[in-house]
DNA sequence: CGTTCCTTTGAAACCAATCAATAATGGTGG
DNA sequence: CCACCATTATTGATTGGTTTCAAAGGAACG
């Protein structure tokens, strides 16, 4: 098990250290809002779409999905959430949750009022700053899932997502190379992409008979990650962030 | 044509004021990153994805949308953009343009570089916590979106844009109830909705043939706004905001 | 008043969904 | 430790929504 005593940086802290070198103030600052601590396992629901909230939440540890439900039972999954993750953003605008947030794995969540986001972004605008950009970040990558979902097909919406998925655990997996074990079930990768689970089974047994990926089980690897970065045009959006822009730390 | 003069408050401002009423300062500083002005006719393109850039728009008249182009040539369109719309927010994070933004009608557009938002960041953190809720509403219209490509059928599909369409024209544009006139091609809604063009048609002529909405030249009417939001399970993101988070008015 | 873009329509082909059923896997309690 | 149950993965046959290809009207614009 992880140490996640004072001593060591959260991986939202370590996140935002790799864009801008934190003051010990602000340091403090996403501490405070990292206080809490609760544990969720694989299935539990954090939150219900629809249920009055007015709190965010940071993945300290885990792998999570948020989702919305349609009238007929389908589901979309809109986004998946790894360690250093804000979720819950929309309680920002709304005092209504808009997505269910599902634990994948077990995880350790903390989770805190929007009123301290008002207060750290009075006191910590560089901070302001690093979040919208964060959130700028996460809406990229969201157009791009769009894109993907609008313009091609099974394969390719496969790919990207597999491929999405391993560029955001080699942040926050050290160790991660080209393996992964795949938490998610076939009907999850599904509803990801807007398949069917049969099509997603089908899809992913021509992906390992054409050598793309192998398959081991739960483990999953990218053979040949190029051509399927090629297959789906896919864009890795989590390198670098423009920071030149921020204030400075208070 | 609109008389933009100092006396008048801009969309931005406008809208912006809904939420929260905005302090003498503050309503200066948006009328500070509304300084620059700069017209653009349909079809013109404001900036080209990949093309380096620092600088963010504010929508002040006009329409326009932001899309992405696969290596095959197909296009997804990501979003549409109306009056006090901010436009470019990926240059917050990247110096790089991630969407082509191009101008369905002719527009007039306001340009500022991002460290003019970093100066409104620090002065200003109700600003800032204002644009992070905006930024949040925005991402939350992507989700539906995402939705709407992933789990549902081509009429859902055409009838959920149509119906963001008239919900953000209804608070822009005073007047408008139930017609409006729709700027886009059948192939600009094929490719925000990830269908053909020729399937588009077809849809359309089935959605009139069931008196769902009614089509004369370019202005189309939703009839039966109910039955269409029952149909693609719409949901209306554009009313109030949570603003009590916010820090005071500097 | 021609040219270009947009809309409309038809027929055939195809990708993915649906329906249905069987194998594999994983977790649980006796 | 193994039998049992529930969930997940796999496979086949069929259906259907959408695309593709092709071409003809309409509308808009210089």
């Amino acid at each position: 098990m992880l140490d996640l005593g004072s001593q060591m940086r959260s991986a939202l802290q370590e996140r935002l250290n790799h864009y801008v070198t934190l003051s010990p103030a602000e340091m403090e600052a996403i501490e405070r809002i990292e206080r809490g601590r609760r544990r969720f396992a694989p299935g539990d629901v954090v939150v219900r779409e629809g249920e009055p909230s007015d709190r965010l939440y940071v993945v300290r540890q885990g792998w999570l999905h948020s989702s919305n439900r349609l009238k007929t039972g389908e589901r979309q999954i809109l986004r998946l959430h790894f360690a250093g993750d804000i979720m819950g953003t929309s309680s920002v605008a709304w005092s209504e949750t808009s997505a269910t947030i599902t634990a994948v794995t077990s995880c350790i969540l903390s989770d805190f009022p929007r009123t301290a986001l008002g207060r750290l972004f009075r006191s910590y605008p560089r901070l302001a700053a690093l979040f919208y950009a964060t959130f700028s970040v996460e809406n990229v990558a969201m157009s791009d899932r769009l894109r993907s979902l609008g313009r091609t097909d099974g394969m390719a919406r496969i790919a990207n997502l597999l491929l999405e998925i391993l560029s955001r655990l080699r942040v926050t997996e050290p160790g991660v190379d080209h393996s992964f074990e795949l938490k998610l079930t076939q009907t999850d990768i599904g509803d990801a992409v807007g398949l069917t689970k049969v099509h997603v089974n089908r899809t992913l047994k021509e992906m390992e008979l054409r050598g793309l990926i192998k398959r081991e089980g739960r483990v999953t690897t990218i053979l040949e990650e190029r051509a399927m970065i090629e297959l789906c045009d896919f864009k890795d959006r989590h390198g670098e962030v423009a920071t030149d822009w921020f204030p400075e730390a208070a």
